[in-house]
DNA sequence: AATTCACTTACGGCTTCCCGTAAAATATGT
DNA sequence: ACATATTTTACGGGAAGCCGTAAGTGAATT
């Protein structure tokens, strides 16, 4: 089994949960930290030392309490941490229900496992970690369902770049230079419109607030 | 301290370390349910029995599973719990960030005390139970500041009514008809645009998207 | 090199929205 | 009851967005 584990998570009940559970598995060596930040430096000091962690279980969001981080997030954490110790384990361990966000972390950081928390997280995470510590990836099956069925549309880079800059307040005429400095493909005023007018086609709606309400609850923005 | 308390929460690990928590404190009989209906009929069966529970801990939201239920959220098991046992004290504990729905659950569901699932939740919640046991409200004071700060705008339920019309994708000219039968006063197109010119003057937003974008990050809609 | 096909762009009309002004209705004070 | 404020409504001109058509561009195929 594991035997140096490092718990990247803001809520101190379950730091503390956590340490414990980890203790029962005859994980000796288990430490946790509250922000990004001080888990990336446990890190880089965990390397320096010769004594490096061979798990990282992380929360995905990180309340902000006034203490500025330069990190502040799971996400950003994981690509932090891979920079110096690209062979680590990583094992989400979140609440985030949007299986869009969860698919983002497998394809994209390659994450090891996700744990939802619920209520069978108990049992998932023990199956979890021994499913880790063999080499293979760990995804609830009850998940993949849902993957399937709520990935109807698919937005690409370009779809969410403009829907950020209606979001943000911008007039359909200032895009197309926004798409140009970000090198992005269509620029013109009439391809964002056919683009905007086939999404919103694609999902049932008429309006450009009913998108961006959409987006957000799916945090797609 | 309390005697008999009931854990609403659909974390299992966080209903473990929550019971472990309550019996440190000398709290022997503690029980959780991880659904909002499981609670409330266990509430019910506490009455019948004679035994009723003197503190609710409550979750605000239960992820959805499938398996159906009546009551979905920590708010709606609060106002059902109340309609058997008004007086049972009631304790939030959630990590609910908005500060505008903490304090509606204040003001209408007059709840006792909420503590947020965070880097201290272990002292707040002891301190909570302490203060709340002694018949007073516990606010955290970093909460408060937080209100005050955030509180800038205060949208009234025709604001509400508004933007929420207008995110479901109805034309700003559908809106005097659903307002009437709503029972809402100014009902006219005019009322309308200007209320909501009026909305985003103050936020300093210049477009509907923007609105709507706003409204869903801090949960308005 | 010519042809085809897919994609992008340009443009015009039509609708919706935005915003100012003024009239009507309602509320308030004397 | 009357006069004065305030709110609500009506309307109209201009801006932004929507949508269809047609022209332009460029890569792939023959």
């Amino acid at each position: 089994m594991f035997e140096r584990v490092l718990v990247a998570e803001d809520q101190q009940s379950m730091n503390f949960w956590m340490l414990q559970t980890l203790k029962e598995l005859n994980i000796k060596d288990a430490y946790y930290a509250c922000y990004c930040d001080d888990a990336l430096t446990r890190i880089k000091n965990s390397l320096k030392d010769g004594a490096p962690f061979d798990l990282l279980i992380t929360d995905l969001s990180f309340v902000d309490d006034g203490r500025t981080q330069s990190i502040n997030n799971g996400a950003d954490l994981i690509k932090a941490v891979r920079q110096y110790q690209p062979a680590i384990k990583v094992l989400v361990f979140s609440s985030e229900p949007n299986p869009r966000v969860v698919n983002a972390l497998f394809d994209k950081l390659a994450i090891d496992g996700y744990v939802h928390k619920g209520r069978t997280d108990t049992i998932d995470l023990k199956a979890a970690l021994e499913v880790i510590y063999k080499g293979k990836k760990f995804v609830p099956e009850a998940f993949r369902v849902s993957i399937r069925q709520k990935n109807a549309f698919k937005f690409s880079n370009y779809d969410v770049a403009i829907i950020e800059q209606i979001a943000g307040g911008a007039n359909q005429n200032e895009i197309p230079d926004y798409l140009k400095q970000q090198n992005m493909k269509p620029t013109s005023l009439s391809s964002i419109e056919k683009r905007l007018a086939q999404i919103k086609e694609e999902l049932g709606f008429k309006k450009n607030e009913q998108l961006i309400a959409y987006c957000k609850d799916l945090k797609i923005i």
